[in-house]
DNA sequence: TTGCACAATGGCAACGTTAACATTTGGTCG
DNA sequence: CGACCAAATGTTAACGTTGCCATTGTGCAA
């Protein structure tokens, strides 16, 4: 029955109309230099027909793919979904394709990321770092693919771009100390986040920077539990009336951790995290965090391949900051 | 300076190496049929110029791209992210790419994804429905195009995956009346929403297949407030013992407004919710809730497409249970 | 009438790869 | 020693598209 369904050349549109192959080439680019009633005749020969034209023979020719590649070594992470929406509208934009690479490979390396992605029809490429990879210091894009990475580290060849969290902390800091707290309490995440290890610098120096000497830091795992038992150990801390929790749900468990011991929020202690990743999930409370738009992050990384279009456009380094958000827990001391 | 670096072809790795094309081609993939001597001459010419084969040139050649396009309405979804964790897990094993497509058009029609997809280097397409898009009846896939969607409503042309909904409800329903309840309240979600729509069709359908009426509905918007309020509104029921919420957000919610008109979870009230999104989030609370695989859809859906391999495969429609995840927030009652 | 400009279209080649077939080489066996 | 075989390598053509140049046709000024 079903015939083996060949693909529809140019040829075969040709044939049909009574044309040359070159003039429905010119039809597909709606060149001016072909007779409208011509075009017409291509046109309905190529609806008859169902032609589409060969993704595959089009980039030979023109020795590009209008294509970005994506490599993530975890997919899911925070704020992946948004990134990618924003690697998805400026693609579109621009006319580009966005291809999913994910590098399950064991060397967490850029080396592994590029050449997985090498044997693919892109132009450029964008790696979401997570963590430190090994051969950050050493590595070398591949010649003639644009790498952007996603990361708070400059590397020298290659543009990278993130969300600034060194600045998000000195916002919180001085947010806080701005509303009259003496010092600010910190729950950490664990070593090996590139970005939780930059807010915790924040954090640190910002205080430093308005000459208070940092107190012991808690650490936590990213989960609301080790949020309650931090919010539990830091009840006790006269000294405490402010906590900064590196993410949202160890904020939140650290709200409950507190109540938990007598303590309420605001009105004893005020409480920030950052993500603002609580949104519709918690009904009773709106924590004051910081939003970052890792969509906008997204974006920029694949306009600066996708913008470039033949020109070698250098290496840059962007950083978005964060927009601190207001919520209800945190008490004006002043 | 920087020379305009033409791309490296198996010509250019041939001549260096002193073979001919083919011999390079065959050393590429590996073929038994070159002197090993002869092939680490050719694997150091093409470490020596960098050659990377051309993807254009390869699938226009093989007439595939092993590739499988994905196209989204909207990014930003419940599960999304496990579910191209999926699509990248499974293409991976088959060797194959994931193009990412945003169907951001305003027509929410099939025909519009497909025609997106259609001029991209793809030997198959996935297409995530959250809503009803208007033309599901009439829809023809490409020709040649294995086309699959992930929804639960079953097309007569395109292979279907997705999460039982229907059989969701059934669980919790029974698992509720297997705890003693008499019957079981239900927290919906608004009405455009297809899986939703469904998950209330099994409550209603499970109830009544038990015999019993089902109660008055609360119709919720996705959001823990709404969850709060209809928490709030059913504490005044004396029937209603046990509720289930149509995502985790209003079960948590509905939790938190039960506590806040003196009700207690489990021991008044019994709540059930879905989609194990709270995980790490809230601190105090293990939510009784249903679990689905989103991964393993996503991974089926590619596999159709990936695994099929020229064959012409038919069309199949799966669906997924949930399982049900049992936490602290039902009380048995018999 | 010729020459010329311009519009419309056609022919050819090349992009990089590889399947199919062709050729060469070295060795084995009757 | 010639016939034959297998292993190793080479040659050709084709996949679909489009840039470049050539060709044809048409109208208009010289």
């Amino acid at each position: 029955m079903a015939a083996v369904k060949k693909s529809v050349s140019v040829k075969d549109v040709a044939r049909l109309a009574g044309v040359s192959e070159q003039t429905v080439s010119r039809t597909v680019h709606d060149s001016p230099s072909v007779r409208p009633e011509t075009k017409e005749r291509v046109r309905a020969a190529m609806r008859e027909l169902g032609y589409r034209p060969n993704f595959a023979g089009r980039s030979l020719r023109r020795g590009r793919f209008k294509t970005v590649g994506v490599a993530m070594f975890n997919i899911t992470g925070t704020g992946n979904l948004d990134r990618m929406e924003g690697f998805a509208a400026a693609a579109d934009k621009h006319g580009y394709a966005i291809t999913l690479t994910k590098v399950d490979g064991h060397p967490y390396t850029l080396e592994s990321a590029s050449s997985r992605m090498s044997a693919l029809p892109v132009d450029g490429m964008v790696v979401i770092m997570n963590r430190m990879p090994a051969d950050f210091g050493t590595f070398e894009p591949l010649p003639g693919m644009q790498t952007v990475l996603v990361t708070m580290l400059e590397h020298p060849l290659c543009s990278t771009v993130d969300n600034d969290q060194f600045d998000c902390s000195r916002q919180v800091v001085e947010y806080l100390l701005g509303r009259g707290h003496k010092t600010v309490h910190f729950i950490s995440c664990p070593e090996r986040s590139l970005s939780g290890m930059r807010r915790e610098e924040g954090w640190r120096e910002t205080l430093r920077a308005h000459g208070i000497e940092p107190p012991q830091l808690v650490r936590g795992d990213w989960t609301a539990q080790s949020g309650y038992a931090a919010g539990q150990a830091l009840a006790d801390d006269p000294t405490c009336t402010a906590i900064y929790a590196s993410n949202d749900a160890m904020a939140y468990g650290c709200i409950r951790g507190l109540e938990s011991r007598g303590k309420h929020v605001p009105e004893d202690v005020s409480v920030v995290g950052v993500d603002d990743s609580l949104g519709d999930i918690v009904p009773d409370c709106r924590l004051t965090t910081v939003r970052f738009d890792n969509k906008r992050v997204g974006m920029w990384a694949v306009d600066k391949i996708a913008g470039a279009e033949g020109v070698e456009p250098g290496v840059e380094h962007m950083l978005f900051p964060g927009v601190l958000v207001e919520g209800d827990t945190v008490r004006d001391w002043r």
